[in-house]
DNA sequence: CCGATTTGACCCGT
DNA sequence: ACGGGTCAAATCGG
């Protein structure tokens, strides 16, 4: 309740106030702040403190004028592993406590491309194991700056057994990297860095999932995947996050000066590294996150129409 | 040559 | 003991 507040305000900011990359970065700032004391008041509501109330506070920053924005909420839970895994193996036990949701992202079938789509990140597969009961193999997948940057993001990608053109995303961590260079996305020429990036993409795709496609289309084809984002073991079982949605309406109005909002959040860290914290940090299993963004038009991956399935 | 993927072995929790 | 997750050597490919 409070946090779907929180949210339904801060999409209304964005929307009524038209932030453009042309606003002036004092007004983006004055109203993400707002947005954000509104969204941390829902959060106390919620009571959710426990855990909120351990993580530095959310910090917002208008990057630069291609209209990104960063918003990212370290934790301690970071350095933390980074030692552990300096140190020694500790990583299972780390396991538990790291942050993880699960996106279905469904790829229409027949549309030219079978397989997981790019999230703006690049991965770097590491393993892949058949899982009982699953009729198709589990792909293992780190951020590919886990080295270089010590992010510790991971994802795992398993397709569905039901539907085939469903792949079950489950990230675990959140992005510490500067991802903003490989991103197709983020990138000043999506087209052709998407195309060139995707390359291992598409590979894996088809190694993992056998079913190969053709490149060209993919840019393409994104546009009528659908994403469902939902959390999961994060602790609580409490239901005091009861599920909600933007209307897939809400963010297609056409305008693409006006999808600051979608197109900032989600390619930078709403997706990636954010959404965990701000979607839904302590939600049971039979809550989750729904997010539409419909024609996302600069979102070239082309996250779309998310509804709540339900699982 | 370098970075990504593959794949069997290994580790850990249950 | 078993299953899931990770490691790392071998392999691939640009």
């Amino acid at each position: 309740m409070g946090v779907g507040h929180g949210m339904a305000l801060l999409y209304w900011g964005l929307k009524c106030h038209h932030l453009s990359p042309s606003s002036s970065l004092e007004a983006r700032q004055f109203l993400l702040d707002k947005i954000l004391s509104s969204y941390e008041k829902s959060l106390s509501l919620l009571n959710w403190g426990a855990w909120v109330a351990d993580q530095p506070k959310p910090t917002v920053g208008i990057v630069d004028s291609t209209h990104s924005f960063a918003i990212s909420s370290p934790r301690s839970e970071v350095s933390d592993q980074d030692c552990k895994e300096e140190c020694g193996r500790d990583v299972y036990k780390k396991r538990k406590t790291q942050s993880r949701w699960t996106e279905q992202v469904k790829v229409c079938s027949g549309t030219g491309l079978e397989g997981p789509l790019d999230d703006g990140f690049s991965w770097r597969k590491y393993g892949q194991k058949d899982i009982l009961g699953a009729n198709f193999p589990r792909g293992y997948y780190r951020c590919t700056h886990r080295h270089s940057q010590g992010c510790l993001a991971t994802k795992q990608v398993q397709r569905s057994d039901e539907d085939r053109s469903i792949f079950e995303v489950t990230y675990r961590g959140r992005h510490t990297c500067n991802q903003a260079s490989p991103s197709p996305v983020a990138s000043p020429s999506p087209k052709n860095d998407f195309s060139k990036q995707s390359k291992y993409h598409c590979k894996q795709q088809q190694q993992n999932q056998d079913k190969p496609k053709p490149t060209e289309d993919i840019f393409v084809n994104f546009g009528s995947d659908c994403v469902q984002v939902k959390n999961e073991e994060l602790g609580s079982k409490d239901d005091i996050f009861p599920s909600f949605s933007f209307p897939c309406t809400s963010f297609g109005n056409g305008d693409e000066e006006n999808n600051i909002f979608t197109e900032s959040m989600m390619e930078n860290s709403f997706l990636g590294s954010f959404s965990p914290t701000f979607i839904s940090p302590a939600t049971s299993e039979s809550n989750y996150f729904s997010m539409s963004a419909c024609p996302l038009n600069s979102f070239a991956i082309g996250y779309q129409n998310v509804q709540t399935l339900g699982v």
